[in-house]
DNA sequence: GGTGTGAACTTGACGGTGTTACGTTCCCCA
DNA sequence: TGGGGAACGTAACACCGTCAAGTTCACACC
């Protein structure tokens, strides 16, 4: 809630817009999906009236797409780290894998969200250098080039080995917060670890 | 359109069902998400008022639902007859990749209609028996198990990699009908088969 | 110290939405 | 020749996202 009775001064109007970011991400959570909340309610629980999210930003789609790219930033930092502490290059592999599937599995919200909307909307509001799907992309199409020419890796298109990897781990997060009523009796860790062991290793003996 | 003068005779109502069924798969794939389509405009281009679709149909989503899975039911014969192929375990896992990747690319609104809705939401108007997804779980799985068992595969928990699998491809369609524009530069076919390959041999040399 | 500018926010309305309670038509069987 | 019941319609409710046109008021400037 704010002080209806002060608005904020001039300079200050940022402090509503982190106040919306925060309420809708609230709401986004609790009710699960973007739908099911409303822009009046994300509103009236900032106490102010459903118009003023305009002054911020240009409609609902975009209150959304703010708040889950804000979130999606630690993302970018986790990979960083998980790239960071070294090792060949399936072990850096690895490690992204496991820490963008945590991350979803963390935030499902906010994950699904993102994936719902057409990229192209998502976009049009976002600067194509902060979208962490795509650095991601192209961080681990290096490091699958690494592992290539290190001998590591078979001689693959490291870009399209790249995606390959990338939809995996979306596969795991999305089918896990989206079934777990369908696979309960499957650990979650161990199917994080084993998909990406097929994944690395092959199925094969 | 349907004839305003004489209504359907008793008995007759689930020509109706289908028209319904059938406006609103055409508006699903026109307009791209549920969400987008609204139910005054599917009974509207049946020639029927809006509330009429509350006697075939409990609610919106319950439409939406069965329009999904009238769709789905094809994918299910597909997955049988990639089966039914015979060969090795690894040619049968292959073959059903590949058909459920097709399959998802062919029909992406009702693809992803289903996975944005909650799974428990589905299961509860869909018989347990006809949710294709959760088939095409048990027969992967046994599929892996026979894999296993001549020696073919790693030892491994047959269900967990079966999920895996799933993960897999579903992450594929996923991510290729969600992200074409950041991946436009690689072929989808290409995509697919390498992770296959990836999953089946192992990015590892 | 008055004043005008512009940022911050409101009011009221428009055309839509899903859903419900209730009313009507009219086929078909007894 | 009724009457029951299936097949639909009407009207309304409480919402929704969005827009045009206000209103308030901190603050820089004369």
């Amino acid at each position: 809630m704010r002080d209806v009775s002060h608005r904020a001064p001039a300079g200050e109007g940022e402090r509503l817009r982190e106040q919306l970011l925060d309420a809708a991400e609230h709401q986004l959570v609790a009710r699960g999906s973007i739908a099911a909340v409303s822009l009046r309610q994300v509103a009236r629980d900032v106490g102010v009236s459903a118009t003023s999210v305009y002054l911020h930003f240009s409609d609902k789609d975009d209150l959304f797409i703010h708040v889950c790219q804000r979130r999606f930033r630690a993302l970018a930092e986790l990979l960083r780290e998980a790239r960071a502490d070294g090792g060949s290059a399936a072990e850096q592999l690895r490690r992204c894998g496991v820490a963008y599937v945590r991350f979803g599995l963390e935030h499902p919200e906010q994950y699904q969200a993102l994936w719902t909307m057409k990229l192209e909307d998502v976009m049009a509001r976002i600067p194509t250098e902060e979208l962490v799907g795509l650095q991601t992309l192209r961080e681990l199409g290096q490091v699958v080039a690494m592992g290539i020419e290190a001998g590591e890796f078979r001689e693959v298109d490291p870009f399209a080995a790249a995606v390959g990897l990338w939809a995996t781990t979306h596969g795991l997060v999305s089918t896990i917060s989206h079934s777990t009523s369908a696979i309960e009796d499957v650990d979650t860790d161990d199917l994080i670890t084993q998909t990406l062991d097929m994944v690395m290793h092959g199925l094969h003996a």
